[in-house]
DNA sequence: ACCTGAACACCGTTCAAGT
DNA sequence: ACCTGAACACCGTTCAAGT
C-alpha cells in the first residue's frame, strides 16, 4: 500500500533517490559487500546491482577489479589505530597488533591484503608510523625501510592464516593432518614437533613472532653494496 | 592429407589414443598450464580440455578448485633442492634459496603459494628438512617449529613481490609510484627512506632477510605458558 | 566406478549507443 | 563526461543419464 507522495514531488523521479555514483561510493559499498560476505562478495557486478546499476557504469570509477581491491583494502586500513606513546618497541607492536586486528575483523580482508599491495594514503600512513618508531629506537634508517616490509608482510600473513583457520569450522585444517599424520621414519622432526608446529595461541605467536622480527632486523648488518 | 593406419588398427578407436584420466595427468597438465599461462592457467575448465574431457569429469579425480591448487603446489616444490651439506645456517638459507627460486621460476606460482596451503610430501620434505638444520644448529624445538612457519611465509612473500615485479613491464609498480609522491608533510620518513624503501636488489635483500629472521628466532625466547 | 553433456549461476570487460 | 544494455568470453559446480 504505497503512502501518497509527501509535499512535493521529489524531482521528476519516484524510485527510493538512488544516490550518485562516485568512487566513494564504489569503494563504500566494496567494503559493505566485503564485510558482509568476505571476498566473493567483492566482485564488480554485485557492487554495480547494489548501486542499482550495470557493471559497465563502474568502469567511470575504477579502471578493473584489482583498482577496487586496491582501495577497498586502503579504505579498510583507515581502522589502523593511530601510533599511540611509550616505548617505541611497544609502539611498533601496538601499531603491527592494530594491524591485524583490522585485517581479521573483516572476512576476505587479510587474503585481500596478501595479493594486494595498498598504496593509498592510508597505508602510507602505517608505514609512516612505523618508520618513525623504528628510526626513534635508534634502529639503522635503511633497515628499518627494509624492515618495514618484512613486518608488514609477516604480519599479514599470520592475519591471513589466522582468519582462514577461524572461517572454516574445523579448528586447524589440513596442515594440521598432514602433519599429524607425517610418517616418523621419513619426517622424524615433523612427527617428533607436530604438536608444537600448531602449538600456541594465535595471540602469543603474535607477539613472539613480533619480538622475533623486531630483534633480528636490529641486528642484522645490511649488506654494504 | 591422413595417411594409411599404420599396422594393425588401434584397438578400437582411432584418434590420437588419449591417455586414460588420473589425478596424476590432472595435476600434470594443471601445472603444464600454469607454467605457461600463468595463475589464469589454472583453471578446471582449462585442465579439462586440455585432457580431451568436460569438466565434469575432473571431479572424480579432484574435489574442487582449492585441492587442484593445493596439488599442483606441491608437485612443483619436488622442485626444491635437497638439503645438502655444510654449516647448518648456511644449509638453511640454501634450502629458502632454492624454495624461493622454484616459486619464482613458474609465473603464477609464488602467488598460488601465497593463498594456498600445500601440505603434500614435498611441501613436508621442505619443513622436515628446515626443522632438521635449525635443530641441528642448538636451535630450541620450539623455536625452530615456529620459525619454520615464519620463514617459509617471509619467503614465499618475496618471491611473490618479485615475481609480480617482473611479471610487469613497468619495473616497481604502483607502490614505488606512491612513495615517491609522498608528501614531506604528511609522510616525512617515506620522503626521506623512499629510495631505501625500495632500494637493494632483490638478491641482497632477500640473504639479508633470511638472516634477519635466523638471528631473531634465535634469540628469542618463546613465551613459557 | 567412471565418465559425460547440458545446465545453472555466476564472473570481468568491451563496445556501440544514448544523454 | 557520464551512464547504459547487451554481448563476449570466460568461470566452478551440480546433476541426471549413460557405461
Amino acid at each position: 500500500m504505497p503512502e501518497k507522495a509527501p509535499r512535493e514531488a521529489v524531482s521528476r523521479r519516484s524510485r527510493p533517490a538512488k544516490a550518485p555514483l562516485s568512487q566513494d561510493a564504489v569503494v563504500t559499498t566494496g567494503l559493505e559487500l566485503l564485510s558482509r560476505h568476505g571476498l566473493p562478495g567483492l566482485s564488480l557486478r554485485k557492487v554495480a546491482t547494489a548501486l542499482d546499476t550495470g557493471p559497465a557504469s563502474l568502469y567511470v570509477y575504477v579502471s578493473n577489479l584489482d583498482e577496487l581491491r586496491s582501495l577497498v583494502l586502503d579504505r579498510a586500513l583507515g581502522d589502523v589505530a593511530r601510533s599511540g606513546g611509550g616505548h617505541w618497541r611497544s609502539r611498533v607492536k601496538d601499531i603491527l597488533r592494530s594491524y591485524a586486528e583490522v585485517l581479521m575483523g573483516r572476512p576476505g580482508l587479510a587474503e585481500l591484503a596478501l595479493t594486494t599491495m595498498a598504496t593509498g594514503p592510508n597505508a602510507l600512513r602505517v608505514i609512516e608510523s612505523l618508520l618513525a618508531a623504528l628510526i626513534e629506537g635508534g634502529m639503522d634508517p635503511g633497515a628499518a625501510a627494509w624492515g618495514v616490509d618484512l613486518m608488514q608482510l609477516q604480519v599479514t600473513g599470520i592475519a591471513a592464516e589466522q582468519s582462514a583457520r577461524t572461517g572454516q569450522e574445523d579448528a586447524l585444517g589440513p596442515m594440521a593432518r598432514a602433519t599429524a599424520a607425517a610418517s616418523p621414519q621419513d619426517f622424524p622432526h615433523i612427527h617428533a614437533l607436530h604438536e608444537e608446529l600448531l602449538s600456541g595461541s594465535g595471540r602469543s605467536r603474535f607477539e613472539w613472532a613480533l619480538d622475533a622480527l623486531i630483534e633480528g632486523i636490529a641486528r642484522t648488518p645490511r649488506p654494504t653494496s
